[in-house]
DNA sequence: ACTTGACCCTATAGTAACTATAGATATTAC
DNA sequence: GTAATATCTATAGTTACTATAGGGTCAAGT
């Protein structure tokens, strides 16, 4: 099949498919005489393992590696649970800054006052003093 | 006072300001003869307001806006309250995407048979199942 | 045969919000 | 005077793609 075909089964896009080769998670696949890539059905179970990868929020690095081990098992796939339960932590992580940021967010949005004059806007007010947030937890840069 | 010790009273990294100044956040401050950079009282508040909309999660288009209201303010600021509403919202909808990930890596940790023999990885065999996803609610692609 | 349109190709640049690097100049400390 | 530190500019790199430009290939219709 050709690359439009692969992208549709898959729903992944073609440039994405591309890239994907380009950065060595696909292999660079048959051409035809007009130099169309062909795909076959191994190249779509690939894909199809790497977007679960994606929509699981791994990297394209990390996804490298567990397609080398796809390849070609060994004996330990200990760090495979490893690596999923770094993500799990990595999630955590990342919902626990959300949450303090909505904390912050609810209470800057309290300040406020409703009453539409600009130069004592209370949401205003309330940026122009970042002291305020030292005391409930510093919010992560990003 | 100088860039260094502008970034060190604001937490803001010294590329970051220069960063600042060229996204047109910051004016372009005085400059000494040997064309060092001399910013003063209002810089660092200028600064600190932006930090503190940044840990809020404010992309620098935003606090662009918010900046020449600042300079500038009108008598009508709804739409500071509004974009403080949009940006809970977005938090809410990261939240959610985040929890729905967790769940997922929480069950394909658990595929995990432990059994040390890569071929029947229980992880790498759910991976390679894409399937599975659909019934428990899709991932977004991010 | 010709043309239209859909599909495909490569290479390059753009995205967000910085960060890193290289190479030059200025200031400060000893 | 010299060495270390701080600053300057300009450019490229980061992530995971996406968009664009400029062109080639193929199947169908006239």
């Amino acid at each position: 099949m050709k690359i439009g075909e692969l992208a549709e089964k898959s729903g992944c896009k073609v440039v994405t498919i591309r890239y994907y080769e380009k950065e060595g998670l696909l292999p660079a696949p048959e051409r035809t005489e007009g130099n169309y890539r062909l795909y076959g059905a191994k190249d779509l179970e690939r894909l199809g393992f790497i977007m679960h990868c994606r929509e699981h929020g791994m990297r394209p690095a990390e996804i490298r590696d567990l397609l080398l081990f796809r390849d070609k098992p060994r004996r330990d796939c200990t760090w495979i649970a490893n690596l999923v339960d770094a993500h799990i932590a990595d999630v955590d992580a990342k919902i626990a800054s959300l949450e303090l940021l909505k904390k912050h967010l609810e209470r800057l949005r309290g300040t406020c006052g409703g009453e539409r004059e600009g130069e004592l806007c209370g949401i205003m007010r309330s940026l122009d003093d970042r002291s305020c947030c030292a005391s409930c937890g510093r919010l992560p840069a990003s």
